[in-house]
DNA sequence: ATATCACTTGGTTATATTGCCAAATGACAA
DNA sequence: TTGTCATTTGGCAATATAACCAAGTGATAT
């Protein structure tokens, strides 16, 4: 296995590391519908805002989702936009 | 958020979970031209027999492989049928 | 300029994951 | 039966992850 192959498997496995935390998958399921604020999964998730901003930001990290700052606010977005599609497939039984 | 709704989100990251390590990543890649017993694996990853029967053993618990015992040798095979083309998805930049 | 709002970053502690070694298991072979 | 091979399981130490609180930042409002 060379250096390439290890990084390629590195940054696929950043994506899935990502979608594996229940807050984390979570949000990412909001924002199959557009884009939301940090404030609005706060509010719903209960967690520290800063405990929130941490999983965005290694959602951000792994491409998963990207930010923009609008006026006070920060606006989260899908960015890989296949997940809608690969989550439907991974929840059907033996597919 | 609902009991049913939390069990859901446990079941998807449990399989992220699960692919989001290197040499597991990397095991279920090679699965997707056929079935491997854990020998092979072992040989190439240079891991601790044991080291990879556990990770092993975390895709079989998350129902992305499947194994089956046949003289001395367990036989894994791909069980998430997807996962060639999800990891494709994935590849691509921005999809 | 100062305050406030909506975050992000740093630091700490609790918990989870990963790796190895050693020991147990289960099938086949002698 | 005794041994060996292929694998799993148990246990432990090292490392990574996740949560909170506190402090920092940067835009708007006063």
């Amino acid at each position: 296995m060379d250096i390439k192959e290890k990084r390629r498997l590195e940054e696929l496995t950043g994506i899935f590391k990502a979608l594996a935390h229940p807050a984390r998958l979570w949000m990412v399921e909001q924002l199959f519908d557009g884009e939301k604020c940090v404030c609005e999964f706060v509010e719903v998730l209960k967690l520290d805002f800063s405990t929130v901003s941490k999983h965005l930001s290694i959602l951000k990290n792994a491409c998963v989702v990207e930010d923009e700052k609008r006026g006070k606010n920060v606006y989260y977005s899908l960015r890989k936009k296949c997940l809608p599609h690969i989550i439907s497939c991974l929840t059907k039984q033996d597919i």
